[in-house]
RNA sequence: GGAGAGGUGGCAGAGUGGUCGAAUGUACCUGACUCGAAAUCAGGCGUACUGCAAGGUACCGUGGGUUCGAAUCCCACCCUCUCCGCCA
């Protein structure tokens, strides 16, 4: 949510700025609202200082045990247009929050201007993509032929877009997101969470994903009670811990590490990346989240995306960095960075791993803040990032480290979580 | 699932229709006393909007309603706790 001081101030320098994410946004609407507003604000509040004044006296001469009926009909003489001035001046705060709440975050100054994928910059590149003397599969034929991986017995159990993993495989799967929280607990500094996949509307309020997304979420209706969300990324969860908090100017940072499944309804993606783990209903992921001080946030940002960096080189998979461009973030994000991994069998980089700045949009949604130096509530800044999808890691384990023969060398790293394991071969 | 109790300021806790945005305690901040600290004393101490300011308005789980007036009464919802039942 952007600050409904700075629309009101400074509207052409907002507009100008949201109109860098490719669509540019009408905002008469709001202008009219906005010139309604004001005298009917101030309006409202005279009548209602009126009223309690006369309110007052009624108490005090009935407590005086005196006729209070001239000053009762005094009130009721306001009455009428107190209601009509309340019930509209309620309408307009109404309709000025649905506005809000549906205008995305402002790109941050360094981001650069586009308006798809293809305005993204490259930031850096780590490590060189393996040659192979061989034909290259894809991790879906790899998988397959191991034996491990079964989209079709999936198919039956729940539908597509979902997959049954087997014996190594499942393992590696597991390894994977236990290397990845060792790490970030160990060597990054994040405590570790398990939190609820169920999530009500407002934690999903909080961090952007409703009101306006609503489709690409799993629902759980529960009767007469309010339903229930899966959750699309630990994000939700996690960053709602402060939904609703003043924290002490101390606590911060925040940082927390989660691995949870995430849920993700993909309407509106038909026909891209039906084939294999790409794109999947259900995936798991390491989600780091951190909640900063303002003036930290931009250091922040880079640290977090350098801790998801750190996962990919220990993995030794090569990857590399990409600034998204103002056409590409999304909703919530000020900046975002991608990092995108080597799948040989596409012979292209793969997105696996986004790390965003929200500054203080989802902070100012979720009234998450803390005490500053002058012991004032500020908003406090978030950020997260994967830290890495598991799902897409394993692909790209899959695809990297295949060898001639069908089976597949397991990175070192992982290697103490398989029990020493070296190789994964077709059982 | 059944029965009951309850949600008030950082925390605890009073307040059941009228100077209540809310007593009191505690925590915290400032000052006095002290070499310093403790203790004691005095003052301050919720959030947001609005106004140059004085001030005004809203908020006592959330949303409606009754009333000239609601923390207080009514309705719905959310949440917490206790007991019983069921259960990984």
């Amino acid at each position: 949510m952007l600050d409904i001081q700075q629309l009101r101030s400074n509207l052409d320098a907002v507009a100008e700025a949201l109109a860098k994410r490719g669509k540019p946004i009408d905002f008469t609407e709001f202008k009219a609202l906005e010139a309604e507003r004001k005298t009917l604000q101030s309006r409202t509040q005279e009548l209602q200082a009126q009223r309690n004044s006369l309110s007052k006296q009624i108490g005090m001469l009935k407590g005086q045990g005196k006729d209070a009926s001239e000053v009762m009909a005094q009130v009721g003489a306001l009455s009428d247009e107190l209601k009509t001035s309340e019930g509209r001046l309620g309408e307009l705060l109404e309709q000025f929050n649905a506005i809000l709440a549906a205008l995305p975050n402002i790109p941050d100054e360094s981001v650069p201007v586009g308006s798809d994928e293809t305005g993204n910059v490259e930031i850096k590149r780590w490590g060189t993509p393996r040659t192979f003397d061989f034909p290259v599969k894809d991790h879906t034929d790899v998988g397959e032929q191991l034996g491990q991986l079964d989209f079709t017995t999936a198919a039956k159990i729940a539908g597509s877009r979902f997959s049954l993993l087997k014996g190594g495989l499942a393992r590696l799967h597991r390894a994977l997101a236990q290397f990845m929280l060792d790490t970030h607990t160990a060597d990054h500094g994040y405590t570790e969470l398990y939190a609820p996949y169920l999530v009500n509307a407002a934690s999903l309020y909080g961090t952007g994903q409703l009101p306006k997304f609503e489709e690409d979420l799993f629902k759980v209706l529960r009767g007469d009670q309010g339903p229930l969300y899966l959750i699309p990324t630990a994000e939700v969860p996690v960053t709602n811990i402060v939904r609703d908090e003043i924290l002490a100017a101390e606590v911060l940072p925040l940082k927390f590490v989660c691995h949870t499944p995430c849920f993700r309804s993909e309407a509106g993606s038909g026909g891209r990346d039906v084939r294999g783990m790409i794109r999947q209903h259900q995936f798991d992921k390491v989600e780091l989240v951190q909640v900063v001080h303002p003036e930290q946030s931009a250091e922040a940002h880079e640290a977090l995306t350098r801790h998801a960096e750190v996962i990919l080189e220990k993995l030794e998979l090569p990857y590399r960095r990409m600034a998204l461009c103002s056409g590409d973030m999304g909703f919530s994000a000020a900046k975002t960075y991608d990092l995108e991994v080597w799948l040989p069998a596409q012979n292209t980089y793969r997105e696996i791993s986004s790390c965003s700045n929200f500054g203080a949009f989802q902070a100012r949604r979720m009234q998450a803040r803390f005490r500053n130096d002058k012991s004032k509530p500020e908003l406090c800044h978030t950020l997260n990032g994967s830290g890495l999808a598991v799902g897409r890691t394993l692909v790209a384990i899959l695809e990297n480290y295949q060898q001639a023969d069908g089976s597949v060398t397991i990175p070192a790293v992982l290697r103490p979580y398989m029990g020493g394991l070296d190789v994964l071969s077709a059982s």
